[in-house]
DNA sequence: TTATCGTTTGAAAGCGCTTTCAGATAGCGA
DNA sequence: TCGCTATCTGAAAGCGCTTTCAAACGATAA
């Protein structure tokens, strides 16, 4: 004999109390309550009294695909990241989640583990869930994903990359710029041997960016990048470490390494220390996003400050002001900030 | 005169074919494109092909609330986490979406910050937009609230935490009993002054098992935690670092300190750097939870691996089960795992 | 007091899909 | 060939809500 857990489920037996339920036991027609709901403004203060207490009474929450279907809005916001497993991405859906929740929109999550083809997958299931507005992170992807979209009528923006030409909507920095700062960060300070630590830049316009920053800073100054100095990896600390023992193997040693990102950074620090290199005596070492342990690591990571949060701010706010049918236009490129610490400094001699 | 950018949003103008169009196309009725979608083997081979090749054409997308409104399901699985801003909830999320992407479901995801009272709002407007599944981290929060969740009857399910008498299905690990086996293997290599930083209890049973787990270890073996010997703190590298600095200010010092989460030990670890402490010589330090830095940042630390990747995927697992009408029991609590690396050693002498 | 206007309310028609129920069709044995 | 059963298909009734449209109401002005 099995006893049911106090919490056995029986799924979808009963379901609450209706609209109709409430106008019945406040007195009024549905579409009073309708409006109570959706508009209070319009309705006398005597009905909307009686109408809430018998909301309050009969514990009523309104269905929300009835909601949906009737009035043409899901109050679903997507969201598409490549990855939910740092605190990168988690940031900027942490703070799109904190602006769009007041206006009584939820954010449907996803992640496409940098593969565009789950992207594509999670695009069509939220678009098929009606989500009312979408946020993407990044523009390169196939034209044809664009074109689904479109066909929808989905207002959406992308996120961390910023000017695509005015093709579609961005809310976020030029990675370009930014890293080519960090690396003219690292010339006047006198440094001419270089090497790179790149995350993949197949379909990562945010590291090709990065990744194309450098190499023109470099050029400005009548040097180059030589491929060899290049080393591209998925995002990771033990990949830094592998990464930097690959280049510090070969001479002549770059005097400086650009981290495409902070984790690798963090490698290379550690294995730094492993391999009895002095940071930034023997090396300067620079990240790039400033995340959480940057300023702690010793001797503290000159990085590029990327304004994660604020971009899932701006990108919920602007998907909300068109939402409200408001003509918008978003932002102009965010700001980044280069955070110099104690990671990189002149190259000896 | 300004020029509408080319992505100009026209917002709910069309929204696309409907099932309608697509019988009509194919030459069947609805119900039979219906059956298509939901249950195709039902449908002849024959009528099939020419519903999906009018499917395809008229590139048809299901409209979502229309569908929940119709079978009284919709297809989405709530998730509310205390903060999405750190990779250790991020983790169980993206496992968690993994597992339920293949069915057609989606994640409807918020964060509390912590904070019951945003809790209880993300779950109210979840439970408006009628998800079909809830799952939840940890066990602690007010009886109003689970009764708001049975009441509309959706399953649910609670994470990193164990047993709850049976009241609750829980799918995750005991944090007290990690927390014991932290401690006990420190008093196996000798330490018998003990210090430990905290993350906040209060609305977190998993802080509170952590810190209850460390207290009946040390009580087992007639040792007390003195209070001043407790430091709580908000989760963070910089809370480590603080922590560290106070507990080591005062005679005698510890020579252990067990931290309720890793980023607390990464600012332990840092700091002793910063004081000249040699780790594990003149001080052990445990983490909790083995995030990403914990091998990496010397000497490797010793923490208690939980499983929060294999949570989000059981989590997923068993609410589809439930969803899908088995009589499913959640399975018995998660195994964790004692990570020893060079932060812990005997202590002097 | 009555006509007029502006405001509030209610009746009813869907929104696009699922699902029941009954009818049509095909397959089989007699 | 006919009747019966087993399959498959279609008609139609909602699912719970929003929203249009017209009616009712109250207030103001004449």
């Amino acid at each position: 004999m099995t006893t049911n857990p106090e919490y056995a489920f029986r799924t979808g037996t009963g379901s609450g109390a209706t609209l109709e339920d409430v106008a019945r036991e406040a007195g009024v027609s549905p579409a009073t309550v309708s409006r109570c709901l959706n508009n209070p403004g319009i309705v006398r203060p005597l009905l909307k009294a009686k109408v809430d207490a018998a909301i309050e009474k009969l514990d009523y929450v309104p269905h929300g695909a009835a909601r949906s279907l009737a009035s043409r809005r899901s109050r679903l916001i997507g969201a598409i990241f490549p990855s939910l497993d740092s605190a990168l991405f988690g940031g900027t859906l942490e703070a799109l989640q904190s602006e769009i929740a007041g206006s009584g929109y939820t954010p449907v999550v996803a992640s496409s583990n940098y593969d565009p083809e789950q992207e594509r997958h999670h695009l069509r299931n939220m678009l098929a869930s009606g989500i009312d507005a979408l946020m993407l992170v990044g523009a390169a992807r196939e034209a044809s994903v664009y074109r689904l979209i479109r066909r929808r009528e989905v207002p959406y923006v992308l996120t961390w990359v910023a000017g695509t030409d005015g093709a579609h909507p961005c809310i976020g920095f030029d990675n370009r710029a930014a890293a080519a700062a960090v690396t003219r960060h690292l010339l006047d300070m006198g440094h001419r041997r270089f090497a790179m630590i790149s995350g993949a830049t197949a379909n990562n316009d945010r590291a090709a960016g990065r990744l194309a920053g450098v190499q023109a800073a470099l050029e400005e100054r009548g040097l180059t990048l030589d491929p060899t100095r290049i080393i591209t990896r998925p995002f990771g600390v033990e990949e830094g470490r592998a990464a930097l023992c690959l280049l510090m193997a070969r001479e002549p040693r770059p005097t400086a390494i650009i981290c495409g990102a902070d984790p690798f950074a963090y490698g290379a620090l550690l294995e730094c220390q492993t391999l009895g290199l002095t940071v930034p005596e023997d090396l300067s070492i620079t990240g790039f996003d400033d995340m959480w342990l940057s300023a702690s690591l010793p001797p503290g990571l000159t990085t590029l400050r990327t304004p994660r949060n604020e971009m899932g701010t701006l990108a919920g706010r602007y998907m909300l002001s068109v939402l409200a049918g408001e003509e918008t236009l978003p932002p102009r490129p965010l700001d980044f900030e280069l955070i110099m610490r104690g990671s990189t400094g002149p190259p000896r001699q």
